[in-house]
DNA sequence: AAGTTTGTCAACCGCCGGTGG
DNA sequence: ACCACCGGCGGTTGACAAACT
């Protein structure tokens, strides 16, 4: 035997929302609140919905504040960065973007943004079969460049590249709770791709600080032979640097090599206001899956149910 | 102009975890 | 400890619109 419906099926209404029933949800929740239940929220504001419909209908469309329409840049930069890093927890990315539902931006990742992840596949498969990395580097050949990367000068910010994770001395949830980021589709990804580049989810590569040394670091990995024209600027444009070393399994630096990194570099974004977002988000996701004690507050800007992280990050400009 | 395909997004479904009795 | 209820969440559906043939 099954769960119980939460409501009678037989008398309630379905489909899309009437403009007077808009009113009374929006009249009734202005004047009285929600009272805490759903279920009874209906009756009280005389419609035959089920209470889980009222609260949809509230929370995606009707409550304050709600900002319809076009995502900007900005916006998929920041849902792309926290897709790629906790997968679709959309609650999550939405608290991170004001007026915004988990709705709204499940739909545009689904619609829009997926589809650039999936742009990327083929190009990065045909790395999977690339001959070890020593050809390159005796040789001076230059690998097949991708080309997202011959391109790049004339490319938007997709959100989708590789994007590196912070140290896993200060986030122990890489190492210790995989769990957390099994969804991602780059862990996916990883998993059809095995020797592909990963700095997501539970792999153990991570990328260092850069600490300059750009210029060096690029001519002994032999960047500057097959450097796209205009990537370096476009590096720069985004606000990325080329990661210069690597952590090992072991823990100790070394700098990437093509067979480990398929890429042949990755991008490592200035330190940014979202970058500090996401270590705090980590450390929110480790603290709620190990104890739930309160991680997370409400954010009344959005809801009263929206959850929003406690600890206040300084914001600053990303350009 | 009509039919078909594709894209968008609001809404639904059902599972899960928290909570209180 | 168990159970029922409820809210929250993510995956999916389906209606509608736009684009294409």
């Amino acid at each position: 035997m099954g769960r119980a419906p939460c409501c009678d099926k037989a008398n309630v209404k379905k489909g899309p929302w009437s403009p007077e029933e808009d009113s009374k949800l929006k009249n009734y929740i202005e004047n009285h609140g929600t009272g805490g239940n759903w279920i009874t929220l209906p009756q009280k504001a005389d419609l035959k919905r089920c209470g889980k419909s009222c609260r949809l209908r509230w929370l995606n469309y009707l409550r304050p504040n709600i900002k319809h329409g076009e995502f900007s840049d900005e916006e998929d930069r920041i849902i792309c960065t926290l897709y790629a890093n906790i997968g679709s927890r959309w609650s999550i990315i939405a608290s991170q973007l004001q007026g915004r539902t988990d709705n709204d931006i499940k739909n545009h990742w689904n619609t829009k943004l997926k589809k650039k992840f999936m742009g990327l596949l083929p190009f990065e498969s045909q790395y999977h079969q690339r001959k070890p990395s020593s050809q390159y580097f005796s040789t001076q050949q230059s690998p097949p460049l991708p080309s997202y990367y011959t391109h790049a000068s004339t490319l938007s910010f997709t959100g989708l590249e590789p994007i590196p994770v912070p140290s896993t001395n200060s986030l122990p949830f890489y190492q210790n709770q995989e769990s957390l980021v099994s969804v991602s589709p780059m862990q996916q990804y990883h998993d059809h791709y095995p020797n592909s580049l990963q700095v997501f989810g539970s792999e153990v590569s991570t990328c260092s600080s850069s600490d300059g040394s750009y210029s060096q670091v690029k001519q002994e990995m032999g960047f500057h032979n097959y450097m796209p024209k205009g990537f370096e600027e476009y590096c720069s444009n985004n606000k990325f640097l080329l990661s210069d070393k690597g952590i090992n399994n072991d823990g100790s630096e070394g700098f990437n090599q093509w067979e480990d990194k398929p890429n042949g570099c990755f991008f490592q974004p200035l330190q940014t206001h979202l970058d500090y977002e996401l270590e705090v988000i980590y450390k929110q996701l480790i603290n709620s899956n190990s104890c739930n004690n309160g991680c997370f507050s409400v954010d009344e800007n959005k809801t009263e149910e929206k959850v929003m992280y406690t600890t206040t990050t300084t914001t600053t400009e990303w350009n």
